[in-house]
DNA sequence: AGCACGCCGACT
DNA sequence: GTCGGCGTGCTC
C-alpha cells in the first residue's frame, strides 16, 4: 500500500539529521512531481517529520520506486543543495562506524561533511554542468612529466591495494630540491601517494596537525603535481576546503591530504589510505560518536580495499596489537641511520644547572658552537604551577581553586582554569601572600639558559606561540614537547629535559605518549648529533636508545592484556540516570563471557558512569545491546515529578574506545 | 525532542 | 453529555 497504486511514483529513502537513537533510520518520502527531474541521491533536502509541520533536515541516501513502508508517505518537502555532498562510499563507512560506536549515522555525517558555501557550490554545480568533467581543468595527471615509479626498495613499492601496513620511517630529516626540510616520513608518504596517484588511484593522507601537514606538502609539492593535491585540513579558509571537498566528487585521481576528517573525503577508487602517527591525540575524534581516526580508517580500508598505512617512529599500542593479530604488515626500513641518543639518568651535575647533568652540559656547549641545540620542556610558560611561600601548598585560583602559574618573569599570576588574575591573592591554608614558583616551564628554562650562554640566541616554541621552522645558526631552541621546529640541517644536540616531570601525568598512555614525544624530536637531529635523556632509566630508556619502539609498545600490549585494558580489550562508556544505567548494565552482562563492567560511580548531578570491556569479537553484540538500551530509555515514558518542571532528559550516553577515561 | 492521540475527572 | 488534563507512543 502507501502509493496509490497505477501513477508511477518516486521514492527518497532518508536520513534526518537527529540526535534521537530512535530516528537514526532511513524514512522514505514520495518525490513531488515538480522535483522528479532533480533529485539524486546524496542531496541535502528538508523533510516533514511528524505531519504537524515540523520540518527537519536530512540526507537522500537512494532512490527507489517502491517503498516496504506500510504508511503513507509524506512528500519529500525541498532540496536545500543540489550536490550530491552523501557519497554512497561515505553513506557505507558512516553507517558501519555509527553501527560499531551504538551511535548515530547522522552525527558521523556532521564530521564528514564540511558546512556548505553555497557560492562554491554554484560554481562547481555550473562548472559540472558545462564541462561534464573536472571543475579544474588546471591539471590531470596527465601534466605528470615522467611516470613516478617507486625506487627499488623504497617503500612506496610496498603499497599496493590491499595491502595494510605499519611503517617505521626513516629517523631523519631530509632536504627537499627546493631546500625545504622536512621529515623522513614525510617524503616516504609523498612517494607512496605519488605512486598511487601514477596508477590512477586517490590517496587520503592523515596528518595530525597543520605542522605535519606543512611537511607533507612540502614533499608532496615535488612529487605530484600541484593540481592533484587537495586540501581538507581545517586551517584552509572554509571556502576554500568546501571547494577541495567538491573537487573529490569530480572523480579525478587526487592526492587529498589534511586532519582526520580527510578520511571521510568523497573521493573514488582509493589507492592508498595513509595515517601518520597515529598516537597523537589529535586524531581521536571529539565530537558524538567519538570514532577515532584510526578505526575510519581500518574501516574505510576494509570497504574500499585500498592500501592502509599507519606510519609513527613510535608505534601507538593499538597498532602493535593489530601486527600481532596479523591485520598489519610490518614495513622495516633498513636500520642503518638512527638518532644517537645518550641516556643520562640524573645524576645532580652542576648545581648552578641541577635540570642539567655535566655531561649533558658539555655536549651542549660543543653543539652551540655549531648550530641550533634543542631543549624539549614539559611545560610552556615562566612557572606553570605556583606555590604559597609560607606554607608550600599549591597555590589555588580564589574563584574556581584551580591551579594559578606565571606565564613570564614578573606577570600576574593567572588561573590554569579559568583564566582568572589573581592580582591579591592570599593562601586559603594559611593566608599567606607570598607566592612562589613550584615548576619551571618553558619561559625559565630559556632564561636560564640564555644566562649561561650569553650572547646566544633563544627562541621558544610552544602550542600558544609555535615557530614552524629555525636556521642552521646557534641558537638555544626551547620547546614544548609536540611544537619542536624543524631546524635546517638538524639540530646539533637535543636535550630532553623533562621526561621524568613527564611520565608523572596520571594516565593509562602517559609512558606512550612520552615515548613518541622523545622520539619525535629525536628524529630533528642532524646526523650523529647527540639527543640526551635526562633523567630517565628503564626499560623504556632503552627503548629509545636502541630505536626499539615497536618491541616496547608489544611489551606494553601484554601488560595491557593482564590487566584487561585496552587495547588488549574495547571499552564503552556509558553516562545516564543510575536506574538507566543499571538497565543497560543488566542487557550487557546477559551476553557473558568477554564482557565485564567496572561501576557504575556516581560522577556529577545524580549522573553516574559505567565503563564495559569487552574482546574485540563481541564488539557487535555489545553495541547492539547498549543501542537497544538507549532506544528503550529515549523512548520510555518520562514520568514527571508532581510540582517540579520538566527533569533534564532521561537519556543515556554510550562513548566507545574512549581514548581518556583510563 | 516535539506533537498528537486517548482515556479519566469536573463542567455547562 | 463533552472539555481538557497529561500520560503514552510515534515520527516515512
Amino acid at each position: 500500500m502507501g502509493a496509490p497504486s497505477g501513477a508511477p511514483v518516486l521514492v527518497a529513502r532518508v536520513l534526518v539529521d537527529s540526535p534521537l537513537p530512535q530516528l537514526d533510520q532511513l524514512f522514505d518520502y514520495r518525490v513531488p512531481p515538480a522535483l522528479v527531474a532533480e533529485v539524486i541521491a546524496g542531496m541535502r533536502v528538508r523533510v516533514p517529520l511528524r505531519s504537524g509541520g515540523r520540518i527537519a533536515t536530512g540526507w537522500i541516501v537512494e532512490l527507489a520506486d517502491t517503498s516496504e513502508f506500510a504508511g503513507r508517505l509524506s512528500d519529500l518537502e525541498g532540496i536545500v543543495s543540489s550536490a550530491p555532498l552523501l557519497a554512497p562510499d561515505v553513506w557505507l563507512l558512516a553507517r558501519k562506524l555509527a553501527d560499531r560506536a551504538a551511535g548515530n549515522a547522522s552525527d558521523i555525517l556532521r564530521v564528514a561533511i564540511p558546512s556548505r558555501y553555497v557560492r562554491v557550490e554554484k560554481a562547481w554545480l555550473e562548472a559540472r554542468q558545462a564541462g561534464g568533467g573536472a571543475a579544474s581543468d588546471a591539471s590531470s595527471v596527465d601534466e605528470i612529466a615522467e611516470p613516478i615509479v617507486p625506487a627499488a626498495g623504497s617503500f612506496a613499492e610496498s603499497v599496493e591495494p590491499g595491502r595494510r601496513l605499519a611503517l617505521t620511517p626513516r629517523p631523519r630529516l631530509v632536504e627537499l630540491a627546493s631546500g625545504t626540510w622536512v621529515g623522513g616520513w614525510a617524503v616516504d608518504l609523498a612517494e607512496a601517494a605519488a605512486a598511487t596517484l601514477a596508477t590512477g588511484r586517490t590517496s587520503l593522507l592523515c596528518v595530525p596537525d597543520y605542522r605535519d601537514q606543512e611537511q607533507l606538502e612540502a614533499a608532496l609539492a615535488e612529487a605530484v603535481p600541484a593540481g592533484a593535491i587537495a586540501r581538507l585540513d581545517a586551517r584552509q579558509p572554509g571556502g576554500r576546503r568546501f571547494a577541495d571537498f567538491l573537487r573529490c566528487l569530480d572523480g579525478e585521481p587526487l592526492v587529498v591530504i589534511g586532519n582526520r576528517s580527510v578520511l571521510y573525503a568523497p573521493a573514488e577508487r582509493l589507492g592508498l589510505i595513509a595515517v601518520w602517527d597515529d598516537g597523537d591525540a589529535l586524531l581521536a575524534e571529539p565530537h558524538a560518536p567519538g570514532v577515532h581516526a584510526r578505526d575510519v580508517a581500518l574501516v574505510r580500508q576494509e570497504q574500499s580495499g585500498a592500501a592502509l598505512v599507519f606510519a609513527a617512529h613510535s608505534p601507538s599500542v593499538e597498532v602493535e596489537r593489530l601486527v600481532r593479530v596479523g591485520w598489519l604488515d610490518v614495513v622495516a626500513l633498513q636500520r642503518t641511520e638512527r638518532p644517537r641518543i645518550v641516556v643520562t639518568a640524573g645524576q645532580p651535575g652542576d648545581v648552578s644547572h641541577a635540570r642539567i647533568p655535566s655531561s649533558t652540559w658539555t655536549d651542549a656547549r660543543e653543539a652551540l658552537a655549531h648550530g641550533p641545540v634543542l631543549i624539549q620542556v614539559a611545560h610552556p610558560g615562566f612557572a606553570p604551577l605556583l606555590a604559597c611561600a609560607t606554607c608550600g601548598e599549591n597555590a589555588r585560583c580564589t574563584r574556581c581553586a584551580g591551579p594559578l602559574g606565571l606565564g613570564s618573569r614578573g606577570g600576574v599570576p593567572r588561573c590554569r582554569l579559568c583564566g582568572a588574575l589573581a592580582a591579591d591573592w592570599s593562601c586559603g591554608e594559611c593566608h599567606g601572600t607570598a607566592i612562589r614558583p613550584a615548576s619551571v616551564g618553558a619561559g625559565r628554562t630559556a632564561e636560564d639558559l640564555g644566562r649561561a650562554f650569553p650572547g646566544t640566541r633563544v627562541i621558544i616554541s610552544d602550542g600558544e606561540r609555535p615557530v614552524l621552522r629555525v636556521g642552521p645558526e646557534p641558537a638555544l631552541v626551547v620547546a614544548t614537547r609536540g611544537a619542536e621546529p624543524i631546524a635546517e640541517g638538524g639540530y646539533r644536540a637535543v636535550l630532553l629535559l623533562d621526561g621524568e616531570r613527564m611520565l608523572l601525568r596520571e594516565s593509562l598512555r602517559v609512558a606512550e605518549d612520552c615515548l613518541r614525544w622523545w622520539s619525535n624530536a629525536a628524529t630533528l637531529a642532524a646526523p650523529g648529533a647527540p639527543v640526551h635523556l635526562v633523567g630517565v632509566s628503564g626499560r623504556i630508556a632503552t627503548a629509545l636508545a636502541t630505536w626499539r619502539q615497536a618491541e616496547w609498545a608489544r611489551d606494553e600490549l601484554d601488560a595491557r592484556r593482564a590487566l584487561r585494558f585496552p587495547p588488549a580489550v574495547r571499552i564503552a562508556t556509558i553516562r545516564g540516570r543510575r536506574t538507566s544505567l543499571l538497565e543497560a548494565l543488566e542487557a550487557v552482562a546477559e551476553l557473558g563471557d568477554g564482557v565485564d563492567a567496572l561501576g557504575p560511580v556516581p560522577e556529577d548531578d545524580g549522573i553516574e558512569r559505567a565503563i564495559v570491556r569487552f574482546d574485540y569479537a563481541r564488539g557487535a553484540e555489545v553495541a547492539t545491546t547498549l543501542r537497544a538500551a538507549m532506544i528503550r530509555v529515549a523512548t520510555r515514558r518520562r514520568r514527571p515529578v508532581a510540582g517540579q518542571p520538566p527533569r533534564p532528559a532521561p537519556t543515556l550516553r554510550v562513548r566507545f574506545d574512549d581514548q581518556e577515561i583510563l
